[in-house]
Formats: C-alpha cells, structure tokens, sequence
DNA sequence: CATGAATGAGTGTTCATTCAT
DNA sequence: TATGAATGAACACTCATTCAT
C-alpha cells in the first residue's frame, strides 16, 4: 500500500502551505505574512508549519521553484506546439506564452520577475529553471537570426530586447490592473508584431 | 522668540521626516521601516512623528506626490528640449527620458510603478502627474501618426505599446541588477529604436 | 523642582527592573528568566521593560556593575577600619570582608563569582571593579610580605592563593547549603587563619 | 531475529543518549539542551527519547551519578597508590587528585561541585559516592590529626577547611579561565602545601 | 511642539509533550 | 521500539499607538 492512500501524505501538505502561502504573500507582501496566518489559512497551527519546511524562506523557496518550473513548461510547450523547422512562429508562439503564462498566474509571475524574491541562496535552486527559460529565448532568437527573419545580428541584444518588451507588457497589465487598457489581446499582439518587426 | 519661527516650522519637519523616510524606504523597503525608524533618522521621538503625519501611508503619499512630479518634469524638460515641430526627435526624447528616470532614480521608478504603492485615496490627488506623463506620450504619439512617422493608426495602441516596451526595459534593469546585460545604453536604444521602427 | 520629586523616576524603575531580576536570575538561572517574568515581578508590561533596558543582557550587566561596586566597596570599608600601619590587622578584616560580602549577598556572589555570568563585552565595563578588588587584596600581600609577616616572596602567589582559600569557603557555603556544616563563623575563622599561618 | 537481541537493547540506548546529553550540557549549558537537540545527537526522533528518560532531569541524574563514582574513584587511588602508614603522603595525594581531577574534567567538575545540579529527590542516589569522596578526606584528617602532622584536634573543621581550599584553587581555575594565574601546578601545591602546614 | 511611559498585539521560532500508528 | 503529526505555551523582541505632561 504506497503512501497515496493515507489521505494527508507529505506532498499533499506541503503543497496546501505552499498554495496558502503563494496567495498571501502576493495579496500583503511577503513581510506582512505570518506563519501564524499561513497556518491558520491551511488549517493548521502555527507550529505544524514547521514539520514541514525549516522556516518561512523555505516556503517561499518552493514557491520560488515550482513557479520557474511551470514557467518554464509553459515556454517548452509553445514552442515545441510548432515545427521545429518553422523559427518564425515558434518564437511568435514563446513569445505569446511568456505573455499568457504572467496573465494565467499573475501571482507567480509579480513574485518571480516583478518581486523578484530571491534570496542569495535562493538562486542556486531556483535560477536554473529561470535562465532555462531565457536561454530558450535566446536560442530561438538566434535561430531566427540565423534564417533571416531578423536582421539584427546580435542575438543577445535581441532576445534581451525582445524579453524586456514581453515583461513591459506583462507586468504592466498585471500591476495597472484598473489603467484603462485598450483590449488586452490586441495590444499584447501588437507589441510583439512590432517589437519582431522592427528588429 | 527666533527658533520658532525660523528653524523649525511645519513644512521643515514634515520634509525631513520625508527625506529621512524615503531614503528607508528604498534602503530597506517600506515594509520593514517603522516609524521609530524614521524617527529615530530624524532625531525625533517616535510619538513626535504622529504629530506630523497620521501614520506610514502618509508619508509614503507625500512621496509619491513628489516623485510623480520629477517624473513628469523630466519627460517635459525632454519633450521641450526639441524643436516642436519635430515630433520624431521629441518621441524619441521622451522614451529615451523615461528610461532615463528610472535608471537614474530607480527608488522613486520602483515604488512609483514597479511596486506601485498606491492606496485608493491616492490616486485622487498623485494620479494626476503620473497621467499627465502618460498623456504626454499619447499625444506625442498621436501628433507621431498624424505626421505619418508610424503606420500604425490607433493612438491608445501605440502609445500603451511604447508604454510597455520601456517600462520593461526600465524595470528589468531595475530589477534584476546582477543580469549579465549586455552594454544598457545599446540595449535601451535598440528597444525604441525598433520598437518605433515596427510600429 | 529636581526630578526626584516625581514619585516614579527613572532611575527608581530600573532598580526595581534589576532587582527583580536579580532574585530571579539567581533562583531560576539566567536563561530561564524571562522579560515577561521580570515584568510580572515589577508590575509592569513586559514591553515596558524595553523603555528602561536595550535588552536582557543589559539588565544583567547593570546588576553585575552594581555587584562588583558594592563588592569592592566592603573590602575598602574593611581595609579602611584599621589603622593604615596595621597590615597584618588590614589583611585579616579584608579576607573576612570577602567571605562575609558573600554570605550576606549569596545572590550577587553566586552571580558575579560562581555563575560568572560574563558575556565578552560585559567586562569593560564590569570587571573593572572586580579587578580593583583583587589589586586591593594583592597590594595588602605585597605589603604583608614587606613586612615580614608572610614568608613566602612572590606576592602574586600568596594573593591568589588566599583567593582560592577564601573563595573556598565562600562559594561552598552558598552552594552546598543544606550541607552538615560545623559553626560557621568559626569555619571561616579557621580557613583564614590557617592559610595565613601556613604561608 | 538478531537485531533485536544485541544492537538496541535497552542500557546500549540509554548510555547513548547519556553520553550525548553529557557532551551538550558541558558545551552549551543544561538549560539550552532541548530533548530534541539530544535526540538529533543520538539520531533518534526527539519523541522516542521518552520512551527511556522520563524527561531531561532523569538524563542529568544519570550523568552526575556516573561523575560522581568517577571522582570517588580518582580519590580512592590516589589514596591506595601510597603506603597506607603514609598518612601525610596520603592526605596530600588525596587533595592534589582532588584538585586534578576538576582540573582534568572541568565539565563534570562544574556539574557535580560548582553547579550543584541536584534536585532534591537526586541526592538519595547520587549523592552517595559524593558523600563517600568527603568521608575518605574526612577520614585521613582524622588519621593526620592522630599521628600528629596536623596540630588542630578537630577531624571535621579540619577536612570542612581542606575542602574549602581545594574546592576554592579548583573552581577559580575552571570558572575564571582567562584570569591571569601564576603558574598552575605550583599554585595548587602553594595552597595545599599552606592549608596543610597552617593547620 | 515634543517627550517618555506604557501597553496589547504581533513576529519567527523553539520547546516539551501527546497521540495514533 | 520508534516515528511523524500536531499542538499550546513560551521566548526575546518590535510595532503602532495612546496618554499625560
């Protein structure tokens, strides 16, 4: 009998603290959240936390790390949705996901690129999957690059460019969340059409 | 009686308590800075502070408030230093100003509209400049249209597009110092070139 | 009108904060004595304590100055009582000073010469007194040996040897209490006067 | 089953978590040793410790239980290493081991003689061979006293006075490590040689 | 205007201990 | 025998805030 069946496992737990800790920390800022209110949150006293992770920055590490996990998923996905062989789309195609990953989890994405929580040896674990992420772009810029959709020549500064542009976008609609946007699909298409064209 | 009338009235307090705070604010975050902190910055007692300010958020709003008036006051002195007519410079200007401002300031640029601290009230009295900012840079991009310098019809578009663009060039460098960026005056410069070249 | 009119003075308070601390550190041991223990004990909130002492540390360090004080203050008194020729007189009434500070204080011997509760910067300030206290036994040995009634020649010897002695029978006695003690006086008598005989 | 019968059997537990906790009290003091720092030590899990000591009290007793048949055996040989007419050679060797055996193991020395860690109930086990260690000075006064070497005719204010200054040379060594004493070996024969010429 | 005294709530964390397994 | 889950009490200390002066 594996230790699915139990009802309350480790994993099971830890990811309720997580969940619970991943909402607070967004809404009030991570100094403004307490164990105390974590736990209350889960259900749990505040000492039970401890069981679990060693104190409050571990939790926010795993926050940490299973966000850039799933970033960079969301990244892996669109891009391989499309032909290896067709550049152009796919990097249109990574491009769009960064955009639709910071939207679909706003508060992944305002603690992992507009918080930036990371403490120094938080990076070790959890920029891995973070620079993966941009290495992706990198690598796709440079494809492009290479088949000529664009002339730049300098891979870095595109796909640094390119990155900056995409976060424009993304953490503006998710911080100004009440500026009087035109509509979001349009302008997100629009800013990377031209941000690729103009390259 | 000399003192009180010279030394010590109001508004020199309630600027020293500012100072003092703004500095704490960016140093350690506005979270983690009481006000005995800023009082004990400004030498005052703890309590003597309330006398001045209701709480925390008050001063935080007085800081916006200025902040958002260096903030417009650099795109307009940017916008003015070209020939009126020549609205393309003038674009440039002001994107190249905006940048500018934050990498300069990045304390004001980050609470002003990366950390965008704003409580509802505020908005009613420090909106005002950081829109007129905004208005700034639809109006430019409007007279930019018009003059057929982008293709692009819908002003609302272009100007949120550009909006986007060095926002994220401007918080990402803000945000993330240790990134190995490429040299930032080619970075920021190929962001709005292209981009304006796109549109 | 001079502040001590007040009723409440400061300086009033922290003595009953340290005196209160006092009892407890010695019946329950420094580390199991808590601020909000002291606090019960004056009468006071615990955070209250914090408007009088940085922290528990410093409570402890005022008591240990107060202690060495009036530690060295019975031995001058003890050496001041006799005639200034009378060496051999001055000796005796220092060493039984000694014993007797610590039968009458058991509380502050315990904490200054037994327990020896000194963190590295509390000695600065605190030793100093306790230093003066050995300087003045020394001295009253170099003058004994001076005058012959000693034999042995190395004053640093016979000094911390009648330390040891008087320590002894000081420290024993507070810490084995309920030990089948013969009379005490004539104990201390006997320690001391066999010591000086045997030197 | 093999494991059972001879790896984990009860004593081998016991002795392993009293050999652990007697590292942690010296280093770090008995009140800052938790159950759970014991039991990380030993690698059990901090609950199952209760199931072989009541509480941390009961792992104490056992400690000083143990120390204090060490001590009454260091007495005990000095005693027997020398001709048994000897008394005097005997007498002293008895008081030098005294003094080496604080000197050799300062932590259970603290423990047994300057801490006094005893609660009441302990005496009736331990205090047994502590008593015996003062019976056999006792003892060797009174056979010193009756061949003569020692002029005062009462046993027990004589060994009460022997104790005194072995106990006090042996404290000050341990307690005040970094006072600037003379040299130590014929320090603590000075005060031996003294004590016992004295009387 | 400015202060010191005072407090209650709250912080992250440790602890001894119980309970079910 | 041994464990992990869980808890309530406690710790030193900080905080915003009130009050009398």
């Amino acid at each position: 009998m594996p230790e699915q069946n139990k009802g309350t496992n480790e994993s099971d737990v830890k990811r309720k603290i997580v969940d619970a800790a991943t909402q607070l920390f967004l809404n009030e800022g991570y100094e403004n959240v307490s164990m105390r209110k974590i736990a209350a949150k889960v259900g749990y006293s505040a000492t039970n936390i401890y069981n679990y992770f060693e104190n409050k920055q571990e939790i926010l590490e795993q926050l940490l790390k299973d966000g850039y996990a799933l970033f960079l998923e969301s990244l892996k996905e669109a891009k391989n949705a499309h032909n290896q062989q067709d550049v152009k789309q796919q990097l249109r195609a990574v491009l769009m996901a960064y955009v639709h990953f910071g939207i679909t989890h706003p508060d992944y994405y305002h603690l992992l690129f507009i918080k930036n929580m990371e403490g120094p040896e938080t990076i070790v674990f959890a920029e891995s999957d973070k620079v993966k992420g941009f290495l992706l772009l990198h690598d796709l810029s440079r494809d492009a690059i290479n088949q000529g959709f664009i002339k730049e020549k300098d891979a870095l500064l595109v796909s640094q460019s390119l990155w900056a542009m995409i976060h424009g976008i993304t953490s503006l609609l998710i911080t100004f969340k009440s500026f009087p946007w035109i509509e979001q699909q349009k302008l997100i298409k629009h800013v990377i059409d031209s941000g690729l064209e103009g390259m």
